[in-house]
DNA sequence: GACCCTCTACTGTCAGAACAACCGGACAAC
DNA sequence: GTTGTCCGGTTGTTCTGACAGTAGAGGGTC
């Protein structure tokens, strides 16, 4: 059976806001992306060719390009040239993206609760000036939370922000998540890098999550950095491996 | 004290190969990627602005635009818009990338060595065919491997295969990375999915990676897809929580 | 001094075009 | 039969050119 040559409805991308503040190749890439999501386009489905697409819709080829390589680095399609583009198979997968906890349970219907351990500023030691780059001593703020899904704890938190975040107060980390609170204050997360581990819950760590002493946790220590590349958050969090694991995806570029 | 205006010296982008078949915007990747990661590009530098780059080097300018786009999804830099381009404070992490254990061990110095501990021809299992997207009770090569670093256990690692890679022996398993192997059949891994967890030890497993019985360990289970997006491999590693970490680079598009 | 406006400097988006590299198959040559 | 060669189709690379959107700095007014 040879591979279909897929014909893609055009209404798929009838209303195209030309006008909108929303890019071209973003409206195109959304587009595809549900249609993979929904089978339209089912895996190992052939495209068509970029230069018949862009002239059937319109538009020059480096939009198109632009579209397609998105949803190329978000996994769902891979190119070969001389040959075509294709859906690639196998489930799509919600990948880590640059989200706190709350926003992923959030999303995934999950009713996420905060409970503050402790808040304080404290002077910095070193491994927050090795993460966040401030001046030894320099007052920080460190936060430790627990935080639940549907009544069940799920993972503690433990954060170190820089000076200009020391007014944080327990009120709104109870009620929003960290990264929220960030944007509401016009911050703008760009890049974070992770290390992912394991090792045996402390004794403090087991009874928060209810776990029994020296159980595995899966570990996570992360440093984010706003869009002028200065780090705004340090982060080591312990999750309950029964009820939390981080889903990556890699493309080869 | 003003960010200072980065000069970036000339010799850098000198001797550019406008004929090989290195692409010009991997070039200009290279170069950048190396002044960054030897401090001559230091942390919250600001490149020179792009149509003056592009101008200076005889360039245009959607070329410079590449190589500094690739570097951003590296997340080295950071561009805003109106303001220029920055280098990320906070120290290089080696990623995760699209290969396999025994290559990243050899690239650290580390010498890689793997006990074949079973490998056998068995119809499809309903995970086998959930993941590789082949028919049930269809022929895989089910591969369990003890992989060592300088003579220290490291990780089990489960890996099952489509057919046509039932004739892999256990001899070339035990000389080589899995995925060297199939690279040298003509196979291109694209695109991977991955799920990182953590869980206690079988007794099995335990004693395989010289661990007491419940120990931690760190868990990862992938399927790898070729450049025609099918499934070519779906694997299921477990790791020595104390010997080994992923690190992974999240960048906001 | 505080506020608003404009101006400047940058990145973001889009068009249109040309050629290179590569794949697969068909066909010819050996 | 095997190997080499060509050809059509497709993505990869690169260029030129233009305009939009955003942030910061500076100047003006109140």
């Amino acid at each position: 059976m040879a591979q279909s040559e897929h014909r893609l409805p055009v209404e798929l991308f009838l209303d195209l806001d030309r006008s909108g503040p929303v890019p071209l190749y973003y409206q195109i890439a959304s587009r595809l992306e549900q249609a993979i999501l929904d089978q339209t386009l089912p895996a190992g489905a052939r495209l068509e060719n970029e230069v018949a697409l862009a002239a059937r819709l319109g538009l020059s080829r480096p939009t198109i390009r632009r579209a397609i390589q998105d949803l190329v680095d978000k996994g769902l399609l891979v190119r070969r040239r001389g040959i075509g583009t294709q859906v690639v198979h196998g489930k799509v997968t919600r990948n880590v993206e640059l989200t706190s906890l709350y926003e992923d349970l959030e999303r995934s219907g999950q009713k996420p609760e905060t409970r503050v351990l402790s808040v304080e500023v404290v002077p910095a030691d070193e491994a927050a000036v090795e993460a966040l780059g401030v001046d030894p001593g320099s007052p920080v703020l460190h936060v430790q939370r627990l935080r639940s899904a549907d009544g069940v704890p799920l993972a503690i938190l433990d954060n170190v922000l820089p000076e200009q975040f020391t007014d944080l107060d327990r009120e709104a980390l109870e009620k929003h998540g960290l990264y929220q609170l960030l944007r509401a204050r016009g911050v703008t997360m760009r890049v974070a890098k992770q290390r992912i581990g394991a090792r045996a819950a402390s004794a403090r760590e087991a009874e928060l999550l209810d776990l029994s002493r020296g159980a595995p946790v899966l570990t996570m220590a992360r440093t984010a950095f706003d869009n002028s590349g200065v780090a705004v958050e340090f982060g080591q969090h312990c999750y309950r491996p029964d009820r939390y694991s981080f889903e990556v995806t890699l493309v080869d570029r």
